[in-house]
DNA sequence: GGACAATTATTTGTCGACAAATAAAATTTA
DNA sequence: TAAATTTTATTTGTCGACAAATAATTGTCC
């Protein structure tokens, strides 16, 4: 309830420089879990009293996330949460079936012993929620689970394109999980363990393959969820 | 102290909301150009005295860089121009030659006729660079190549990342292009124009076989360069 | 003389305030 | 009444200043 999070009245003096990350974080959460919808705009004054900072540091985190595409300045104007571009959603699948081909890759090929417990702890998770049909936390965990997956494999240029893509694609799935099928997400968790399998016996073809796979199901699912959403105009970014 | 900064009185009222990226860019090809040296502190004051301008704008260009990486904060300590990664140079080397064949694949596949005629200038200017022995004006113009190669297919998360590798290769070449061969760059010409017939023919397979033999030359290249390097302690990362 | 402690200085992070730029409202005019 | 123009209001970008955190310096004690 009354822990270090956002309210009017929060304990000021947390430390010196983390005013910024926590804005930073918060509202990244925030808006990759749509409770910031796209194109809404972005009030600093708002923004500093809520956090009881100056409109300084909540400046920096406006930056930072601006940096990172999340939202979008218009100089002098507003500030928005950047919209989903559905216009371009073919270089988002394109390259997230590149990322998840290239990190199974590379984890089957440079993982140690304490990757694969890790990646194993993420699917865990994955399972559960599938189990108890938490389809938030399922898209969470998955994200968790590739990630991990994407650290196993050690490339650091591969870890931020990744992380920042299945970010997005958290976003446009929280556009359509109403739409969820309940059958479809056991075939994701068979997936993942064959994945884990082919990275632990170090068969790069193999998880090559299979992260191909998982990735165009995955794809061709989301397709399939935006083509079969009847709302007018939603697919137009506006 | 009152040392020859590059304009100390320029003209003030440029724009209102140009100051920071003024600074940014100015900056960011510093830091490429190698005029900032890895490891150097960056005194804000020291910034905001030159650009005649507060605080405020320089620090917010400052966390547009840290985001891309190309300088590094202490947190309340110093923040200093970042170092380059020679520990992990198999990750950098995996990545760009993974988005030179990804981009000259998609630029086979998607480019027009417009494309075309901004790769072809930008493949002259490199081989204009390159009869002039001009080794800093290869390197520039070589990357301007790519990325035009890279706009051409049109992947916007695969131009962003290959724009980055390569400005940080830019970096890496710099401190070794004393050490140039002047044979080898003619090859690369070639290499080009072969890269480009493959991308105007439209043969995908060809162009993604050209680009990783270029990369190849390339990466092979550089790593010579290092190896060569007989600086003491020139390859530790400090 | 060297190690430790106290003091000073420098630099960063944050603040409140002001001015330019734009949006919204009010007024005028045809 | 509607378009155009002036006035007002809101919001952003920038500034100078202050306080916390750290580095540098000095002083003290063994």
């Amino acid at each position: 309830m009354t822990k270090t999070k956002e309210k009017k009245a929060d304990q000021p003096p947390l430390k010196r420089g983390s005013g910024v990350t926590h804005v930073y974080e918060t509202l990244r959460n925030e808006i990759i879990e749509l409770k910031l919808t796209p194109g809404s705009p972005i009030d600093e004054v708002q923004l500093s009293e809520r956090f009881s900072l100056s409109r300084t540091p909540i400046r920096e985190a406006l930056v930072r996330l601006a940096a990172e595409g999340l939202i979008t300045t218009l100089t002098n104007r507003a500030t928005i949460v950047s919209n989903i571009d559905f216009l371009n959603l073919g270089d988002f699948f394109d390259a997230l079936t590149l990322m998840y081909r290239v990190t199974t890759r590379l984890a089957a090929q440079n993982h140690r012993p304490e990757h694969v417990a890790e990646i194993q702890a993420f699917q865990d998770a994955f399972a559960r929620t599938v189990a108890e049909q938490d389809v938030l936390g399922m898209i969470a965990s998955n994200r968790d689970f590739h990630v991990a997956i994407a650290k196993a494999g050690g490339n650091r240029y591969y870890i931020e394109l990744f992380t920042r893509l299945l970010d997005e694609g958290r976003r446009i799935l929280r556009l359509y999980y109403s739409s969820f099928n309940d059958k479809l997400p056991q075939q994701y968790v068979t997936e993942h363990e064959h994945i884990i399998a082919a990275i632990v016996a170090r068969d790069i073809a193999l998880a090559d393959e299979l992260a191909r796979v998982h990735a165009d199901q995955i794809v061709s699912q989301i397709q399939s969820y935006i083509s079969a959403d009847t709302r007018p105009n939603a697919s137009l970014s506006l």
